[in-house]
DNA sequence: GGGCAAATGTAATGCCGTTACATTCGGTCG
DNA sequence: CGACCGAATGTAACGGCATTACATTTGCCC
């Protein structure tokens, strides 16, 4: 009986139920049980179910720490930095898309964004060249997060394979056989953040 | 009062109404007081509003069809092709997360990842080297698209700009500017796809 | 102890998707 | 023709959601 609401209290059960029961799991209803609480408490300590959102989001941006990046080529620690981006948020994936929504990814990823910036100006890059290449690099890893994220939230995949070499076509059979079955997405990004950087580097 | 309800009808309603006010507008409540019709008409021709919501992938994805790719090289033809896949999403944003979700993506872009295979090939690409360059350029229109409709479904943007280079920083002006205010989404997709071709057909 | 604001609770409103049940309509068959 | 039966539609609810008007309690200060 002694135990006050605060603020803080309820941003922390509204954590406790994203992480075990996932962002769609979080209502004001399933927040004040879990707290025991009427609902109304929770208005008038956080506001607004978005407040809460809003406030799930800086907890993710400040506890995100991007890692030093590794390699002795600017291309390797480019693309080092891009991979510890898309670990630190996918370890709150749930959380990606909403922060993005908010305009507020910028603001996470602003230390890779400097980063970044760094070691494509180590690559010879300048002035807009340089701006659209960390702009684009950022984009292709909060792109694949927030479409990582959708896939998550989805139940079941149809799968549906579609033929699309019935007859004699111009590509070999390996290719074929792999463009049939449905591609491991990290191993997509990895590949495409390779040729993503390789590309953004060669001159023009 | 000779109109029977049709199925058709319901889902000329729902497209009507997702084309109007967008995907959020569209509620059993909302499409049954446009057809003047009870809920349950609706459940009896359709089903869910997850059959309707499949039903309207399919429009969508009978709808797009993907113009011949333009270009001399085999570069510029998948950037075009990548370019002809992202114009005839766009013109259906809201439904993309959906038909990603459902993963009825892969079935939209079948034609698409058919003539990019084609043109990798041409470019020399074989085996499981076509197949993932394939598909990480499939990957990078879809996730650019999805995350474009999650965009476009927030109300406002905060756009707190965060000062990155406080002191004298090993970046030249012009690139800080550009990196300080919100880059041309567009602009960044467009950058990016050339780089990632570029990359896929460069030799390893 | 009185008073006052902060904190919490009760109970409603108006959305949403969905459905149990009653009703009407249209055609077929005796 | 009229009974019948299933297809089609309507009524009215259920449970869940975010939100809020209003009453009530609590804790603290004077």
């Amino acid at each position: 009986m002694g135990d006050r609401l605060t603020r803080d209290v309820v941003i922390d059960a509204a954590v406790a139920i994203v992480e075990s029961e996932g962002l769609v799991a979080l209502s004001m209803r399933a927040l004040c049980e879990k707290l025991d609480v009427a609902v109304t408490s929770i208005y008038w300590h956080v506001g607004n179910k978005e407040a809460i959102l809003d406030a799930l989001v800086d907890r993710m941006s400040s506890s995100i720490v991007t890692s030093m990046p590794k390699g002795r080529t600017p291309e390797q620690r480019i693309v080092s930095t891009a991979q510890s981006i898309l670990a630190a948020l996918e370890a709150h994936a749930g959380l990606v898309g909403i922060a993005h929504q908010r305009g507020r990814l910028t603001v996470v990823f602003a230390p890779a964004r400097r980063q970044l910036a760094i070691e494509f100006a180590a690559a010879g890059l300048r002035g807009v060249r340089l701006a659209e290449a960390t702009n684009a690099t950022l984009h292709y890893v909060a792109a694949h997060c927030i479409t990582i994220g959708v896939i998550s939230r989805s139940p079941e995949q149809s799968h549906e394979t579609v033929d699309l070499w019935p007859a004699g076509a111009p590509i070999d059979r390996v290719a074929v056989r792999r463009l049939q079955d449905t591609p491991d997405t990290d191993r997509l990004f990895d590949v495409g953040l390779a040729a993503l950087t390789r590309g953004l580097i060669a001159r023009s």
